[in-house]
DNA sequence: GTGGTCTAGACCACA
DNA sequence: GTGGTCTAGACCACC
């Protein structure tokens, strides 16, 4: 079965976020296991209809942060996990968005329940293998 | 004791950004009470030893979204509070939050359980108007 | 035909509010659709003979207010009508218009009626989407 | 009976505006009549708590406008009112009101019946001598 | 002194 | 090419 990849066309988000973040998650959910294949930079880029520098550039920063691994003439395939920043690195960087999360809660003064609920969902729905 | 915001050079937020949260938070908690004075433009832009268009910016931001009043030729002063922006809309702008909350989280690869935890210690530490 | 946006010299308004108001306008009367592109910040700047950080705050008003929405990179695009202010809020912004044609109005020693029928003409000609 | 004048701090309006409003309100409704005498500018500056050339600026637009007249070491008087501007100025300084208030309404998606409802209401309010 | 608008031009991220 | 941020500096209205 293939790892399939979506855009979502009007999302804030940039299309090679977008790639990251999903390719991330697989790695994450196990749905991509460690050594096997994602679609070529090319092929990708012909079904999104996309730019294959926007596919390179996410390539690239998955295989700079760990995810992926390229074997010349071959491909990119799912790299052995292994971490690039140190806890500390990450964690500043997590506690960046926490914090402007709290801002917004108190900038749109919401309940800070209600944003611990809302954040528990979006975790559940995006840790399991969706079926979808 | 003045009201101070300080900017942090090695953010990825930018520093209109860093201005329009440190305002927002001096507001809701109490910090700032209504009616009171901000630093005008200008002494900002001095302060922070940046260009007085960026502290412009921040402002007109906050005056719109409520935080602050402006009187020509007198300065900006705390708003009283109230609600300008629908349910939806206050959902809306804080699910992009939570969002990137949660792709950071896979990406950097931290288990969501911690990340609930540090959220719940900020929120306490920033609802109770604290003695720092 | 497209969109097309004219600046008077002579008037009150400031561009970045002349620019503001017909988008608005286009939106509102149909004649710019949801997904819609706008013409680029630079290409408007150049064919208004103005400064693009002029645009650049229209369009960031227009995003704020729920009217465009921005993809980094391709442009801004007319967003699917919702509402983003409280009644209230609404309220408050209308009536400043109000007050200002109240106060207007006595000042040059018009006549409310005429100032009442004026308007309702304006009305009748804004909402229905014209032939023009 | 002396006329009074107030001034709202909080008000988005300039002081030297409010003054201009008000002495304009007063002569429209009767409430000062021809060859009444105002308050002198340092007394006004003095009740308002406000720097005189505020004062001064205001009553210079009320001569301009034709509402004062200035009678040398004895004051201001509120004059026979004359016209100075022509009708077809008048009316296109108006129209610019008016359009701004049809823009507001489109902007924020308001019944007209509303706005329309909501100016009477404020004209029948200003032109009354109010009893305050 | 205050804020409001506009210009010119730079550098960066993204497609 | 696109938008986003920031700087430098101008001119105006208002106090």
């Amino acid at each position: 079965m293939a790892f399939t990849i979506r855009i979502v066309a009007g999302s804030t988000a940039p299309i090679y976020r977008q790639i990251v973040d999903q390719v991330t998650r697989g790695v994450a959910s196990g749905e991509l296991s460690v050594g096997e294949s994602v679609p070529s930079v090319r092929q990708l880029a012909r079904e999104l209809v996309i730019n294959p520098n926007t596919v390179a550039k996410a390539y690239a920063e998955l295989v700079d942060s760990g995810f992926l691994e390229t074997q010349a003439g071959k491909g990119f395939f799912v790299a052995k996990r292994r971490q690039v920043y140190t806890k500390a690195e990450r964690l500043r960087r997590i506690d960046e968005s926490i914090d402007q999360l709290v801002n917004q809660t108190l900038a749109l003064d919401i309940e800070p329940e209600e944003i611990v609920q809302r954040l528990l969902e979006r975790f559940e729905k995006n840790l399991k293998p969706a079926s979808e």
